[in-house]
DNA sequence: TGAAATGTTGGGGCG
DNA sequence: ACGCCCCAACATTTC
């Protein structure tokens, strides 16, 4: 025990590569304490839903076993924030605690850092989680940006995030390990395992991270800018709960991309890299409106959305949390989410136009179902897109874009393949109906032994009524601006 | 990061 | 050969 150990609080950053608050804590040539905390109280109502907590513990068990192959180990603390670590700090007598800052409307890093300074004890926080520091970036008005085209012009277009830090290669033990809980005294894993599709289609933590970066650069990205809208093929990054997590940087992410053009001698970007660092750059956009508009976890940005006239509607409501609203693409979706926690983003698209515009349910009930059943929940991303569907945030798609079901299940599964998978009912339909099977002729129906209303739902709402109504409910809110 | 309704155009069938 | 109509294809506007 020596003052010149120093803690690492690991927070959203449950990796060891490109981590500056790790490497702070290395380079001090003392001994280094890993230490996370349990504290989902510190975030009230956005405390991590039940598929972030099974990947949350998969990711704390992957960290221990790299520190451990680095000759330490990462110790397990439960409670509020700031007496958790004010603790650790007296157990070990460290003079020096770092870590990555977490950002969003919880406190919990201001409350830290003052606690820690009073306590005469160093304290050091670092902007890993995002590309830049969303606090200061402001337009020319000295406004934050509402407009993504904008603040990506701005802001992000230009960062060149160089070399990652290094992985540190040995973390110096103090001489004794503070206790620890055992990782299953946290009990993140739910008590009924329901997680069997969670662990068969991910593998959390930062190999696993590393290796899904390595599969899209080399098999997806160059066809990026078509494929990522196709949720019948391997087209997207599935980066989303890696980077929720921090199992890796998005300045790693960012510079991987850019170093594919460099090392083929390329000045510019091609089409795919250009349009996927778009979308890291709405992951930064979504954490400057948190920032700034913190209150629009549960509250539309634009005011006049508080007359919109919301329905209640519990079993719509539950028939699209399982997946049977009668239309295909969504109930896909809706079917994969539950299954591997995850959905296409084009898809997520239609299933939550579906929510608030079809069934006219409340934007915050469908961003507290993705919360709960997303491993990429997130509450900036979450946040930016239902309010994006709904129409009520910044730079969101006008209320009047409704999106049509079965339109974007023609253009973006044309083949059908993706619905098949997840809705295997309908499997033996033809590409051609099956999309709308409330449209196949009936034989058609018969030799693919879909009975509808029996085998397969009958559509719960009518497309054409509920988009009329949808657009008669928006006429409240347009009428005073 | 829509879709539907409405408008325009041009090729081809046909009297 | 000509004008007329139909309608697909595309463009524009409206929600």
């Amino acid at each position: 025990m020596s003052s010149n150990t120093t803690l690492v609080w690991f927070r959203r950053d449950l990796r060891l590569g490109d981590n500056q608050a790790l490497c702070e804590a290395a380079g001090r040539g003392g001994a280094v304490v890993p230490v996370f905390v349990w504290a989902p109280e510190v975030e009230g109502a956005w405390a991590p839903g039940a598929a972030g907590r099974w990947w949350l513990h998969q990711s704390l068990r992957a960290l221990d076993a790299a520190l451990r192959e680095r000759g330490s180990r990462l110790i397990l603390r439960q409670g509020e924030s700031v007496a958790c670590l004010l603790e650790a700090v007296r157990d070990t007598g460290a003079g020096a605690v770092c870590w990555s800052r977490c950002y969003g409307p919880a406190r919990r890093d201001q409350d830290v850092e003052a606690a820690l300074v009073e306590a005469g004890i160093e304290a050091r926080s670092f902007p890993g989680a995002l590309l830049s520091a969303p606090e200061g970036a402001v337009n020319k008005q000295g406004k934050p940006y509402q407009v993504f085209t904008p603040f990506w012009k701005a802001q992000v277009a230009g960062i060149d995030s160089g070399e990652p830090l290094a992985t540190p290669k040995k973390l110096k033990a103090p001489q004794r390990w503070p206790a620890s809980l055992q990782l299953e005294e946290l009990a993140l894993e739910p008590s009924v395992d329901w997680t069997g599709g969670l662990r068969g289609a991910w593998q959390p933590g930062e190999r696993g991270a590393d290796a899904a970066l390595d599969r899209f650069l080399d098999e997806a990205l160059s066809d990026y800018a078509d494929a990522r809208d196709r949720p019948d093929l391997p087209g997207t990054s599935r980066l989303s709960p890696h980077l929720h997590f921090g199992e890796i940087s998005p300045g790693c992410v960012w510079h991987a991309v850019r170093q594919r053009a460099a090392t083929e001698g390329r000045k510019g970007l091609v089409r795919g890299e250009e349009a996927y660092l778009r979308q890291l750059a709405w992951r930064e956009f979504a954490y400057h409106l948190l920032v700034h508009f913190p209150h629009t976890t549960d509250e539309p940005l634009r005011p006049a959305f508080a007359r919109f006239p919301w329905r209640e509607d519990a079993p719509a409501l539950r028939a699209w949390q399982e997946g049977r609203t009668g239309y295909p693409l969504v109930d896909a979706g809706m079917r994969e989410l539950r299954t591997t926690g995850w959905m296409h983003n084009r898809v997520r698209m239609s299933a939550a136009s579906f929510l608030v515009k079809h069934l006219l349910v409340p934007w915050q009930t469908g961003a507290r179902w993705f919360w709960d059943t997303l491993v990429d929940a997130d509450l900036a991303n979450n946040t930016l897109g239902w309010q994006w569907t709904a129409g009520c945030g910044a730079d969101a798609a006008p209320y009047f874009r409704i999106f049509n079901p079965v339109l974007q299940g023609k253009r973006f599964d044309p083949a059908g393949n993706y619905v098949r998978r997840w809705v295997p009912e309908l499997a033996k339909l033809p590409a051609r109906w099956i999309h709308s099977p409330w449209q196949a002729p009936a034989g058609l129906l018969d030799e693919a032994r879909v009975v509808l209303g029996d085998t397969y739902p009958s559509p719960i709402v009518e497309h054409k009524a509920a988009r009329e109504r949808a657009l008669l409910a928006y006429e409240a809110v347009k009428a005073q601006g």
